[in-house]
DNA sequence: ACCTGAACACCGTTCAAGT
DNA sequence: ACCTGAACACCGTTCAAGT
């Protein structure tokens, strides 16, 4: 029985690699299975509980063994670097990650594991939570949009009401023109950033101690 | 023949407004506006245009009024308090803002005024590029993570195969629950926020004067 | 120039029925 | 206990036809 719900969500996620989050429905992944769409029910319940369950078993596979690090930054950079190597291999996941409630359990593993590494950071317990959404939301963020596209905009047209970049409208973008035209390297783009939310860590930490 | 398309988007973000995102469709789009299907596609291309044009002008309807504010500090908290108000009113605009790339040109006239204020604030200029990302991508981040849902989830019983929290094996949520217990305070939250992002940016640009 | 109607290949889900 | 088949109320989009 729980065999079957296996077969099933293991049939869903295939799917989703292959064709994307908007290919998996009740009737691509009952056919996959070998089965009446309507035979999904009792495993299931419906749709949204089905990419729950999807959204579960992925997480609890990335969640990287937090144990083995013992340096704080060590083990906030493997979260980190998780969820954006999760988001890079199945970017169907970040869609589910922000749409719904981060109620699955494997998703507070996650959330504990950061509360305990800003605790050993020396940020105060009043803070931690704060903190720890503040980074959480960042990282979710970052993945979201690297993977989405959000970032790759500019060397694309802007589609608007004119089709083209009005440089002379954006003075920023063209004081900034130098940078803005060769392509950022996303990897060290995301360190340089974990460097800065350490600093700003560390700022919050020596505050408590002093 | 431009009011044709106007009337089109408004009863499309209507239909948002009121029964989400996921009730607009071509159908209820047209009967709407008292027509067929079919009629709207000379008009809006197709159902992804009709969603980007939506987009477009709702951004464009937020953008605060930049001119207005002299210090960096203000217009930075303008936008994302902008960001974050709309998200409340029409959190139906965050998944559209996450789900493709911002190549909407009156989205391309936020991050300039974010690239402005950075500048002024006296980060470098290659710093620029990527430290507007780190804030747009947290600006985003929170605003979708508040309406969507996901910050409210410590009050729901998390959906797990045993349906309880253990706190036995969650350290960091039993060290913390005198803090987790109470529901924060959104706005207070952003705030504090927006200081301590305020100080990550000040940093680099001491850094670079001396 | 602007719109309609029928059609195609899809959805999630309910309900009664089969073995 | 486990599954099927037909049905309902939906999708986006194409294509030929109407005025």
């Amino acid at each position: 029985m729980a065999e079957r719900k296996d077969e099933i969500l293991a049939a869903a996620i295939a799917i989703a690699d292959e064709r994307g989050l908007e290919a998996v429905s009740m009737r691509s992944v009952a056919d996959r299975v070998g089965v009446t769409p309507m035979a999904l029910y009792p495993y299931v319940g419906s749709k949204t509980a089905l990419l729950d369950a999807m959204y579960g078993r992925i997480v609890n596979e990335y969640v990287p063994d937090l144990a083995a690090a013992a340096d704080w930054r060590e083990r906030m950079r493997s979260l980190a670097t998780a969820a954006r190597s999760l988001a890079k291999q199945r970017p169907w996941v970040v869609s589910l990650m922000l749409s719904r409630p981060s109620v699955v359990l494997d998703a507070v593993r996650v959330t504990d594991a950061l509360y305990q590494a800003l605790l050993d950071a020396g940020v105060p317990d009043a803070d931690v939570p704060r903190i720890e959404r503040l980074l959480s939301t960042f990282f979710l963020g970052y993945s979201a949009s690297e993977s989405g596209g959000r970032f790759g905009a500019r060397t694309q047209n802007p589609r608007g009401s004119r089709g083209q970049l009005p440089e002379g409208r954006l003075p920023g973008h063209a004081r900034l023109a130098p940078w803005l035209d060769q392509a950022p390297d996303w990897d060290a783009e995301f360190d340089a950033d974990l460097r800065d939310l350490e600093a700003l860590i560390l700022a919050k930490a020596s505050r408590h101690q002093s």
